[in-house]
DNA sequence: AATGTGAGCAACCGCACATAC
DNA sequence: GGTATGTGCGGTTGCTCACAT
């Protein structure tokens, strides 16, 4: 028996979201958090399919998204674990808070991909390049990387994964240096170009306590000077009137929702938090949206506090 | 200014896995 | 154990933009 779609697909919407679906996905989400994401598009009012919706959630709309290129750091890291995952998007994502593996498949494809073969070295097996391999009509097919060789394509054999406790990540973190790795690490730190963008470490992502607006500003000293512009610009935007009416108007909370809601709100700073999905909102964003695109977002409206997003693994399922 | 082309990215598709019944 | 359902994952597509001609 063949497998249902996962919709009818009859009548649903497809193509790029529009301001107003995100609106309704966001307040739906926020108000009765993550679950059965069939019936999300019915509830929500949005002609989408499930699936479509949790992937606008989970790449784009989730407040814990990090945005704009990867940093030099989550590159190497990107590397190295491919190196040892393969083509395993999600669990690399998985150890690259804020990044969705859609992002990091995307990058690798369209950056990370180019430069190793630039720089002589398979991105693939992760393996320099024979000699005269660098011609891109002499490259060998596909093969799978070290372990993938060793193992069939899906979990089907142990997957050596690096597992980390939080904790221990920093220093975690370093291990995944492999000797190929550290070749790749001269390499890059000799030649190899990041896209010139401000680096946010991974330490640097500071979990700003509620009513502390001036934490979140502090941790991005090392954005470009386009930050600071945009985050004071939305703070005082107006239209973060209109996300207050949003996330309240077709909600109606009883007290004790309310309060757990507006506590659990205050797990992030507020004004980061609603400044950030008041850029989503914004009509204004969604004008230059395509602009947007190319330039990445101010990374501090996307400082949450991570500490808080993995604590609770679903932070929606702690609002409520 | 108009057109062609390539790059980058969001979103879709189909399969696999997990779980409930 | 078999089936149905929900979700996750990886590959691919197609749209938009920037740049070159």
């Amino acid at each position: 028996m063949g497998r249902q779609p996962c919709c009818d697909k009859v009548g649903l919407k497809k193509g790029p979201w529009t301001a107003e679906e995100d609106k309704k996905l966001i307040n739906f989400i926020l108000t009765n958090g993550q679950c059965c994401w069939r019936a999300v598009p019915k509830l929500a009012g949005l002609l989408r399919c499930g699936k479509s919706c949790r992937l606008r959630w989970t790449n784009y709309l989730r407040p814990d998204l990090k945005r704009g290129l990867l940093s030099e750091y989550e590159e190497k890291m990107v590397i190295d674990l491919h190196a040892q995952l393969g083509n395993r998007w999600s669990k690399i994502a998985s150890h690259l808070p804020g990044r969705t593996d859609n992002e990091i498949k995307n990058h690798w494809n369209t950056h990370i991909k180019k430069k190793l073969k630039k720089l002589g070295i398979d991105p693939v097996t992760h393996k320099p390049l024979s000699n005269n391999t660098t011609d891109q009509n002499q490259i060998k097919p596909e093969q799978p990387p070290l372990q993938e060789q060793e193992q069939d394509h899906h979990e089907s054999s142990i997957i050596v994964e690096p597992e980390i406790k939080e904790a221990e990540k920093p220093e975690a973190e370093d291990q995944f240096m492999t000797p190929l790795f550290e070749s790749m690490d001269a390499i890059m730190m000799n030649g190899f170009c990041t896209d010139e963008v401000p680096i946010l470490e991974p330490d640097e992502i500071l979990a700003p306590c509620a009513g502390d607006a001036s934490t979140s500003s502090t941790a991005t000293t090392t954005s470009s000077s386009s930050s600071s512009s945009s985050s004071d610009s939305y703070s005082n935007n107006p239209s973060s009137k209109f996300l207050e009416d949003l996330l309240l108007s077709d909600s109606e909370w009883s007290n004790d929702n309310n309060n757990n809601y507006y506590s659990s709100m205050a797990l992030w700073d507020d004004d980061d938090f609603i400044s950030s999905l008041d850029m989503l909102l914004n009509d204004d964003y969604y004008d230059s949206d395509r602009k947007q695109q190319q330039q990445p977002f101010d990374a501090s409206l996307n400082q949450y506090p991570r500490m808080i997003m993995d604590s609770s693994e679903s932070w929606a399922y702690g609002l409520f």
